[in-house]
DNA sequence: ACGAGGTCCTGCGAGC
DNA sequence: TGCTCGCAGGACCTCG
């Protein structure tokens, strides 16, 4: 599913085509996306709304509508396409929102399990949503000092920690696994056990591959696709995930793999990573 | 507060 | 070929 830098690729390739644009028709075919709004609040909300500005947050992918933010977090499964000609059967199938803008073009958000989610939330809603969201990795503010203090705080293990997206906004498990290994930290050492020196390779090394992973539109494994329905490529790069059991591309030591942490699967190199 | 584990869903590949 | 089982990029919840 996507993490940072997939939505980041969504929201670059949607935001010129909505923005400005007004919403005229929408379906929903299951309300079981919605979290904290009815179908009928959610229908009303969005219909007759004009598309000001399109963000990301974290992994969401943020509407300002003005008067409310739209909040799609896909989930593991979720994409988020415009198109511009009528949807093939293949596409309608597992679209779960559908919203006809008034160029002709429609934003479909499609999800196959079903376990992302649906917020629309207005200004006190989305500053409680927001702020318990840790910091962006991405920002400029972003130093090797706050991810030491999120890490200081806590004795779980340091793969656990910055994917908790209450400390860290962004990081799921594919780029938590590629960051340890880049940065050469065991993913199962406790998070207040980091010295400022993994601080400073770990802080570099997240950016470092979030923006690469951008550069390639992001990874695809199976369900991602960017806004215009096409697939990442930096399933090609990838130096950990999906390798268990192969080579290390550093050392030649048999890649372990383990669901020890968190229940999601750890790929990490024994001699590279301690 | 923490860790372990379950829940929401569906599809796919492995193994029998 | 056809079945069952385990697993999958996230987020949220409860229990002890």
């Amino acid at each position: 599913m996507p993490e940072l830098p997939e939505v980041e690729t969504i929201v670059r390739d949607i935001r010129p085509a909505l923005l400005g644009r007004r919403i005229d028709r929408v379906s929903l075919s299951h309300d079981d996306v919605l979290r904290g709004v009815s179908r009928r609040r959610l229908v009303q909300g969005l219909k007759g709304a004009t598309v000001r500005e399109v963000f990301r947050r974290a992994k969401h992918a943020v509407l300002d509508l003005g008067e409310r933010r739209l909040v799609v977090q896909p989930g593991m499964t979720g994409s988020l396409i415009v198109h511009d000609r009528r949807l093939t059967s293949d596409e309608r199938r597992y679209a779960v929102l559908r919203a006809a803008l008034d160029d002709g073009r429609e934003l479909v958000y499609r999800d196959v399990r079903r376990l992302g989610t649906l917020l629309l939330l207005d200004t006190p809603g989305w500053n409680r949503y927001t702020g318990a969201i840790g910091p962006e990795p991405l920002d400029a503010g972003f130093t090797p000092r706050q991810l030491a203090a999120a890490l200081a705080r806590s004795r779980q293990a340091v793969k656990k920690v910055i994917m908790d997206q209450k400390y860290l906004a962004g990081v799921g498990n594919i780029y938590a696994n590629e960051a340890l290994f880049a940065a050469g930290i065991d993913p199962s050492k406790p998070a207040a056990s980091l010295r400022s020196d993994d601080h400073v390779r770990l802080h570099a090394e997240i950016r470092r591959i979030l923006l690469a992973a951008i550069g390639s539109n992001g990874t695809t494994v199976r369900d991602y696709r960017t806004g215009t329905g096409e697939q990442g490529s930096f399933q090609l790069e990838l130096l950990v995930y999906g390798r268990e059991g192969a080579p290390c591309r550093r050392c030649g030591t048999r890649l372990a793999g383990t669901h020890a942490i968190d229940g999601r699967i750890t790929v990490f190199c024994h001699r590279c990573q301690s």
